[in-house]
DNA sequence: GAAACAAATGCAAACGTTTGCATAAAATTT
DNA sequence: AAATTTTATGCAAACGTTTGCATTTGTTTC
């Protein structure tokens, strides 16, 4: 396998010094101007590729962020992913991506093998397993690294830290607001899973707006789910014997999930249960009938973690809390047709 | 900020030269076994955390390897980067993850990227613009350089050139044999963007199957999309003035976009119309009714990628091509009554 | 007690690039 | 013609780590 040409190869080729080469090609006007263009069009004819790994080590950065997302499978990750890569690809900046499948071990492999890599940051949506566990010390060791960390999307319950995230609370309870406004009195939930924050405020702000319009809690009209259709369908059928009016999904799979159980019962959508999602997949629009859902910019997110870590760099911006507020998209699975 | 604790940082400590304590934490055993222990403990103690940067320049090999995808927003493309990790991760190495936007500048741009960072490899799945334009000088460029490289999902038309790819046109005429079998003769076709050839493939397919059954291919039955549900409602109304009587669409996605459309004219799914798509997104059971599809084993692909990878490391496996086979899952949306 | 050996550690080069400073040569000023 | 400035290039260190070889010290053998 040839090894790729270097400063030093094409100095021996000019019998001249590296450094000469170096500043050459980065068009250094101490050197002779016949000398650079010269110099420049071998290297870009032999296709010289400056080694990148040199210069990080002597500018000690990498140009690169790391990120660790819990998965990659859903259409809110993989658009955060988007929006950061659209945010610093001109920037210069590749992200070294890490997926833990909630695991907290991965989580820590990934997050020593990314600092022992120099990432300039590390941009962090917690996995489950880490809520649950909660241990944290893979995350303060971080801190006090001074490695530059910023929480995405699930939010780490301590002061002063750079977070970019959802205002799941205000989400959920624009979706529960807008059942009862339908009519809905016994509002069902499919709470996603227990550890994760993302889950609890969601349901928090459920809970909250049940409160505000004097309306009871029912433990049996809620029940958890994970994040996907599959995980939903036991959990509906489970509900339906408690006769909910409306059901309030922690995402939009777990409707879609929902969904299907109830047009088997020949239950009607949404006159006797109407339904509001959360995420506004690409395929709500699609569901039958077409879902309500609450719609978080997740592509948002990516960009604003993105502009965050480009504003720390500069050394602006210390410990930013960012919350995106979502908005209520309505369907016709919550469009009661009784208004 | 403060700067990471090197090797030289704990001689200085131990008064000793940064060779030992480099041996002494590699547990060379040359060094006393009592000094190893005391440079170890105090290594974690103090949170040493070796730099990969200065070993990569070393030993010429990055631990990284570059994956180029024109998207990561569908289901097949997250899963596939889910299945590297999986291989990859125990084997310690690293995913720098670039996302084109089917932009031919942007491919190019990254791939001269990871080439300066020295990755270890490039799997790349190309842009559609690269298709269109068929501009290779850059994909040349990394093959002359003796850079691994690897071509997932979709497929480059030249030779001796390492491949992971589906069976598309086999998938597609299983679909299109399956319509048939179920007494569809208009059977219609959401075409994907022309230049990719996992539309291609998948066209060609549905051509030959046509064929062997002696059906005629109607032009005015084949419909050109992009891969979203958005983009099949146009094509749809479009394709129902000439009453197909079954639809094989080139994914999932552009199914859900049919069927809503389908439904919203009152056409019965699939007594009037059948429909089979492509990929089995995990909510293609989910829709109403559950659809039919094409399964290809995204995750597989990722698999089978990292470990040719990984063969190709050890001198093993020279050109490989790997094509894995779909499979058809029928569901509700083609199963019909009539049989 | 000298020679051979073993054990533990240090030296220095290497990976590829940049950059402050020194040097050399040429051009300009006095 | 000597002193000064300008122009162009080279030297060497630095980034953090590893590793073959050399060196030092201590131990064994005859």
């Amino acid at each position: 396998m040839s090894q790729p040409i270097s400063i030093k190869d094409i100095a021996r080729k000019f019998k001249c010094a590296p450094s000469t080469i170096s500043r050459a090609l980065n068009d250094h006007p101490a050197i002779n101007i016949e000398t650079r263009k010269t110099i420049q069009e071998y290297a870009t004819r032999i296709g010289y590729q400056k080694n990148t790994l040199s210069l990080s080590l002597l500018n000690k950065q990498s140009k690169t962020l790391g990120v660790i997302l819990p998965t990659m499978a859903h259409f809110h990750e993989s658009s955060m992913v988007e929006g950061m890569e659209k945010i610093l690809q001109p920037a210069g900046y590749l992200l070294n991506i890490c997926v833990t499948n909630e695991s907290h071990a991965l989580e820590r492999a990934y997050m020593d093998r990314l600092v022992a890599n120099r990432v300039d940051a590390i941009c962090i949506s917690l996995s489950q397993e880490t809520y649950d566990k909660n241990r944290n010390d893979h995350i303060d060791h971080a801190i006090s690294r001074a490695l530059p960390l910023i929480f995405m999307d699930r939010f780490y319950h301590a002061q002063n830290l750079d977070q970019v995230i959802t205002d799941d609370y205000q989400g959920a309870f624009l979706a529960t607001e807008h059942l009862i406004q339908m009519g809905c009195r016994r509002i069902a939930h499919l709470h996603g899973p227990k550890g994760i924050t993302v889950s609890q405020q969601r349901f928090k702000g459920f809970q909250d707006c049940l409160l505000k319009y004097e309306l009871p809690l029912l433990p049996e009209l809620v029940a958890h789910v994970s994040f996907s259709a599959d995980s939903a369908v036991e959990a509906t059928h489970a509900l339906l014997y408690h006769q909910p009016d409306g059901i309030f999904g922690v995402n939009d799979e777990v409707c879609f999930g929902a969904m299907k159980v109830i047009r088997e019962k020949n239950i009607r959508i949404p006159d006797e249960i109407a339904l509001v999602g959360f995420d506004d997949i690409p395929l709500a629009q699609f569901a039958y009938p077409p879902l309500s859902s609450v719609s978080r910019q997740s592509r948002k997110i990516g960009e604003e973690t993105a502009q965050l870590f480009l504003a720390k760099l500069n050394g602006q911006e210390e410990n930013k809390q960012i919350s995106l507020m979502p908005q209520l998209i309505i369907r016709d699975s919550s469009r009661k047709r009784i208004f």
